[in-house]
DNA sequence: CAGATTGTTCAAATTACGTTGAATTTCCCC
DNA sequence: GGGGAAATTCAACGTAATTTGAACAATCTG
């Protein structure tokens, strides 16, 4: 009750829209994204003009913080592009369509860094493997470790072959 | 200090166990799946014999209702696979070793029913977007809406391919 | 069937994660 | 360079997810 509705309140969006963004909610769940990036997303993908931060918070409903932290996470996923208005200093946003772009973004941020780094523990692991020599379950070990290692390699050579079968 | 050391505390795994099970750690995470779903899985990969539940509280360290959860979660998933041995009433498991079942095992229990769930907001957007007749920006939207109905279609269509590319 | 063993459930505690908002920094314009 | 709008940072907070553990249910055994 006595919701003031002055000049920086939030702005009312369409039932539709509010649908649209709820479904980019539901993807950023289920790629275990914070909620926010599917709304800032969902909002810039139902503009016809790049938006402000601002705007984002406005329309939205989040904290400027959220929409800052959120942003940044969507440019480095390159779902998000700034966009440089002439005449005015704030920085405006379109979102990315290509579906192939934004897929690579999200497997170079979200799961490269881990094939890097079980790629590291794995050549860490043949070495303590060599030395291991003193238990006669060397061989059921040996056994493992190259099945870990088969499936590192199905994963690093899956990973492109993804972007590939989006169209351009 | 003090630490109590009798019969059902907890086993000790050699640095090299620990580190393989470190790897499935990461992997959950990977895959944002608990902690304890790598853990346990991890463990049974690690074991030539079957373990119980109680094996697995002792040698991990977690709690027994932790185990009874990650078990069937990691069952469902068709991660492991229960193994009934004779003259023990208590369940054993191993994990199963083909990459392609667990990967498709994920896809079903934790992007399918997103997608099913999408497919069907998008059906309903499609009918409000015929209602809504009002708005000069109906070309917009329409051009919107049917972009998201194309990814859609790609993802499914993606989905299948991805175990075809995992050797049997 | 009593007793013992195994496994499940679920409320409460814990932990991890995301969000907020105020302070700070950056950047522009006059 | 001062003033101020725009954006970022980050500690504190709130929320959601996971883990625990004790009560319960199911299952066997003698």
């Amino acid at each position: 009750m006595a919701s003031i509705n002055r000049k920086s309140s939030l702005e009312k969006l369409t039932p539709l829209q509010e649908e649209i963004i709820g479904i980019f909610i539901e993807i950023a769940q289920m790629l275990s994204l914070p909620r926010s990036l599917g709304e800032i997303y969902g909002m810039l993908f139902l503009s016809p003009e790049p938006l402000t931060l601002d705007d984002l918070v406005k329309w939205l409903g989040i904290s400027k913080g959220s929409a800052s932290q959120g942003l940044r996470q969507l440019k480095t996923l390159g779902a998000v592009r700034p966009q440089y208005k002439t005449g005015d200093r704030r920085e405006h946003f379109s979102v990315e369509l290509e579906l192939r772009k934004i897929a690579s973004g999200f497997l170079k941020e979200h799961v490269e860094p881990h094939l890097q780094n079980t790629a590291r523990r794995l050549e860490s692991l043949d070495s303590q493997l060599g030395v291991t020599t003193d238990h006669l379950d060397y061989d059921f070990l040996r056994d493992r470790v190259d099945r870990l290692e088969g499936w590192h390699r199905a994963s690093q050579e899956i990973l492109p072959l993804m972007s590939t079968f989006l169209k351009p």
